[in-house]
RNA sequence: GGCGGUAUAGCUCAGUUGGUUAGAGCAGCGGAAUCAUAAUCCGCGUGUCCGGGGUUCAAGUCCCUGUACCGCCA
């Protein structure tokens, strides 16, 4: 038995994600979790929202809310909505908790006394009438290439022109509108990367089985330019972790706080703290502290392409400049970005569908399937409307499902709601075939989800419900039932076995439909089928079961046209 | 502007270290069966593998170059 630290990205406390965000990191991360449980290995599977920064402020008083209380509010809903989806996360954390804003200061501390953290004094951008510092962003004015009105502080929406804020024409704040603006000096705190890039780069060097995708972004921003950059760690905001050097004040930090990227991944290892906080656990350092115990844990995160280089150089500069027993990741699995009907999910022009509203639509089994089947691993992929009826009608409704139905109603008016006994001597070579071919196909779907190949697992699982109804068309015990209604009993046994063999491999892509059809087969034998002669004996003779209601619905072609309009938002013009 | 990714059948995508007639699912066409959610099973693909060069006995697969789309960074 082997010990999983599973991490997905965090997702931002500021609104509910879209699908694209669910299926980059949550999904997948739950999908590898929920079958290394399956296989009897040690999980400790972790999320938690990402809390601070300026976004979080403002959504909050656009709120009329104290921003803590926006975000403890905030989390409950995504708390909920991450039940909704069975994400099964061993604990939700909040990256504001105690327990990171200790760790956060212990480790800020830490890369202190290493020599790792210098102070940088700068000019920013300050509003007098919103009383505080405003990132380039929030600051707009008129372009000095193009004269457009509405230019960013970072960079003209119009012309793309990069920019200072410094550079706008009548800049004003995008909080207040105010033009009373000036330059302010301010010092902050900078992680001394640079002094790491070595060390990060031969640490990277190492992780030879990681994906292109990860080590690509990684090896550009070692090498790109100047080489890995310094980068400031605090910020002057209120909402944060205050900015501390261990448990002792930081002379000349007053007032400020930790900028949002230093704190977020810290919250990974202060999430098995609030996990043991919550009761739920009783050692977490037996999973982070490799002096402790976690010597022998594979660490996996899981993460959109966007959060790579914060997982491959960020958090590990932060890690290995410690220079404590901290368990470092062992994969980083990475996803491409999920389109949405011919352009991208956008949560400012309401387009897509994002993860309240696909709850409300159909239950989450038909997303989990759809999205893992169309996981964006090799590239960017496509969701479309048709594409998802298609899939699921066929995949779920026609193939799996209606599998289930023919079998159980087969079997209640033949021979009533039981397991039925006899024709053993008619097992031959049809039945042998599929046991090999089973087998075959269930030891490649292992390997499949092992590996981490979501997609090739999805179509490898989708084979195996496929193997079923062929086996029945050859069978076809509704003929073998007139003549030897024995043989039609051996071959229908056979068949009510499968389905609980399905429910309990296809579990990690679909978890509902598995409680559903082990229910309808009254068995909580939830087994491996290691040895599938044996897996297809689990339900003996006698055994009784219930003919389940239908368990994946079609969607229809109304539907989906219904659909299709609710969601497409305002397009570009 | 720099960098990275992707361009393969009507659609969504596989194609490992270059090697026999380029594959899967869906859709489409034909057939079988009738237990089942009008479900299932079987059979059927002459695709300038984005364009153009090149390396090689041999390239979708490597190199150069052009184009398109996507993203990241400045």
């Amino acid at each position: 038995m082997a010990r999983h630290l599973i991490t997905s990205a965090l997702p931002y406390i500021n609104g509910i994600k879209h699908l694209g965000n669910l299926v980059g990191s949550q999904l997948p991360a739950d999908l590898f979790a929920r079958y290394m449980r399956a296989r009897g290995h040690e999980v400790l599977f972790l999320c938690a929202t990402d809390e601070h920064g300026t976004p979080a402020e403002l959504a909050a008083a656009k709120a009329g809310k104290d921003v803590a209380d926006y975000c403890a509010e905030m989390h409950a809903v995504q708390t909920k909505i991450a039940d909704g989806f069975r994400l099964s996360f061993d604990h939700f954390g909040r990256s504001s908790s105690q327990e990171n804003h200790a760790l956060t200061q212990h480790f800020a501390g830490r890369l202190a006394d290493m020599g790792l953290i210098r102070e940088v004094s700068e000019k920013m951008v300050y509003s007098n009438a919103d009383d505080r510092f405003l990132p380039d962003r929030y600051i707009e004015g008129t372009c000095p290439n193009c004269g457009f009105e509405s230019a960013r502080g970072d960079q003209c929406d119009n012309c793309t022109k990069q920019l200072d804020p410094t550079d706008l024409i009548n800049p004003y704040s995008t909080i207040s509108g105010s033009t009373d603006l000036e330059e302010r000096e301010t010092k902050h705190l900078f992680l001394c990367q640079s002094q790491m890039r070595d060390k990060l780069q031969a640490w990277i060097d190492s992780k030879t089985d990681w994906p292109v995708l990860t080590t690509s972004i990684a090896n550009k921003w070692l090498n790109d330019g100047d080489g890995l950059q310094d980068r400031g760690i605090t910020r002057d905001l209120d909402w944060g972790v205050p900015v501390k050097k261990g448990g002792e004040d930081w002379p000349g930090m007053e007032g400020k706080v930790f900028y949002v990227w230093f704190d977020a991944p810290i919250e990974y290892i202060a999430c098995a703290q609030e996990w043991v906080a919550a009761e739920k656990g009783t050692d977490w350092e037996r999973w982070w502290r490799t002096d402790k115990g976690a010597e022998d844990v594979t660490y996996t995160q899981f993460m959109g392409k966007d959060n790579v280089p914060f997982h491959t150089l960020s958090f590990p500069a932060t890690i290995l400049g410690s220079e404590e027993p901290w368990k470092a990741v062992d994969y980083i699995k990475s996803f491409n970005y999920l389109n949405y009907d011919g352009g991208q999910f956008s949560t400012s022009r309401g387009r897509g569908v994002f993860m309240d509203q696909a709850l409300k639509i159909l239950p989450s089994d038909y997303w989990r399937w759809w999205l893992l089947s169309h996981a964006p691993e090799s590239s960017d992929s496509e969701f479309t409307w048709e594409n998802f009826q298609q899939s699921v009608n066929k995949d779920l409704a026609d193939v799996l499902g209606n599998f289930v139905s023919r079998v159980t109603k087969f079997c209640r008016s033949k021979f009533g709601e039981e397991v039925p006994a006899g024709g053993t001597e008619y097992w031959g070579y049809d039945e042998e075939e599929l046991v090999k071919e089973l087998t075959l196909k269930i030891r490649s779907y292992e390997q499949h989800m092992t590996n981490m190949e979501v997609r090739k697992s999805a179509q490898e699982l989708r084979a195996i419900w496929v193997a079923g109804n062929e086996y029945l068309q050859n069978a076809a015990p509704w003929s073998a039932f007139k003549e030897s209604p024995e043989k039609a009993a051996m071959q229908i046994r056979l068949a009510l076995n499968l389905i609980r063999l399905y429910a309990v491999i296809s579990a990690p892509f679909i978890p509902d439909a598995k409680e559903t059809l082990l229910a309808a087969m009254q068995t909580e034998d939830t087994s491996w089928p290691d040895d599938v002669s044996a897996a297809l004996e689990a339900l003996q003779p006698g055994h009784t079961f219930t003919v389940p209601d239908v368990t994946f619905r079609k969607i229809s072609d109304d539907e989906r046209e219904e659909w299709q309009e609710k969601f497409a938002g305002k397009r570009d013009s």
